[in-house]
DNA sequence: TATTGTTATACTCTATAACTATA
DNA sequence: TATAGTTATAGAGTATAACAATA
């Protein structure tokens, strides 16, 4: 499992891959990690308590979060997904009875999407659980620190943005690994 | 798309989930949301240049660390998929002359999974890449700010060491909502 | 009995392409 | 012509259950 704990980068990393950091490595290793843990510990368990996939789930959340209906197509750009897949998302949904499809008042190629008023029970009732785990697990942080990890943050996305930007490096080729003391296979 | 801009919360978050904290969210929201554009400007241009699902991608990642054949169940576990899936994804990855299978030496049950040259050489030739970029995306934090970076990670695993460990706990329900300025309808 | 892996089956998500209705 | 949405089709990943071979 993620089991909570850190993700290590051998000691030599930087002679494997020349040119490479081995605490960037680390950062973002741990990075993915613990946001994977976060989801897993934080969304995953009110989501399957609905019986619902990510999109699916996001659909609601998105949905919640506008506070008013929203057109399929408007949804389908939020979530990164095509059409053809946001009328498949809204048929699941839809059979559940989470929500419903209007017809847009003035534009008839358009339809709006609503939710139900047992999907805005379920939201109400586990967002305030996703918040407070999410509260929970940052106790120990200090405003302080929160602040300085929102400045890294930043950071890393101001340098994803360089790295979209330009066109694709070339990278010294990896050298061999060392043998390692390794578990034997099972 | 996650179009690298900061994930904001309203001002009024608290007063909304009562119990709830604004920058623990904030926190929370911002580091999946960096750890999800992470993947995709780092991890995903290699994966789809090979033409792999992400749990394909992480086979040969997980055999090439390895260093060594893994049986099959060993590299369930590691994916936390299950054996069935497995199958599945071993299939593909054959298929496509990336893996291969050959008995266990000692135990008939298993099989033991091996990284074909070609598998192998693609691994080689995308590492560099990957940890190249990743180098590049972290330039702007000082040493100081990667450990410190780290130490965070590390109170918010112990953080969600916590709640996995407690009963779940009940939080205050959400409130009533305040009219937002949000976008009309499209 | 327990473990490893496969097969059979089913469901969801996702995509592309072709189509309808509407603007 | 362009846009919104659906349908048809297909592929991948995932799961559960039943099964065979082996330990």
């Amino acid at each position: 499992m993620g089991d909570l704990s850190a993700v290590d980068v051998p000691a030599d990393f930087e002679r494997e891959f020349p040119g490479a950091s081995r605490s960037a490595t680390l950062v973002a290793a741990n990075l993915v990690r613990t946001a994977t843990d976060l989801l897993a510990a934080i969304e995953r368990p009110p989501r399957e308590a609905v019986g619902l996939s990510v999109s699916a789930f996001q659909v609601l959340v998105v949905l919640d979060g506008a506070g008013e209906p929203l057109t399929g197509q408007a949804i389908a750009e939020e979530l990164l997904v095509t059409s053809a897949s946001m009328t498949s998302l809204l048929d699941t949904l839809q059979r559940r009875g989470l929500v419903e499809r209007r017809p847009h008042p003035t534009d008839r190629r358009k339809i709006l999407i609503h939710l139900t008023e047992q999907a805005q029970r379920t939201v109400d009732l586990q967002l305030p659980a996703v918040h407070g785990s999410i509260t929970q697990a940052m106790a120990d942080l200090t405003e302080a620190e929160r602040e300085q990890f929102l400045d890294s943050l930043t950071k890393m996305r101001a340098g994803l943005t360089r790295l979209a930007a330009q066109p694709t490096p070339t990278f010294k080729a990896r050298r061999k690994r060392r043998a390692r003391p390794g578990p034997t296979t099972a």
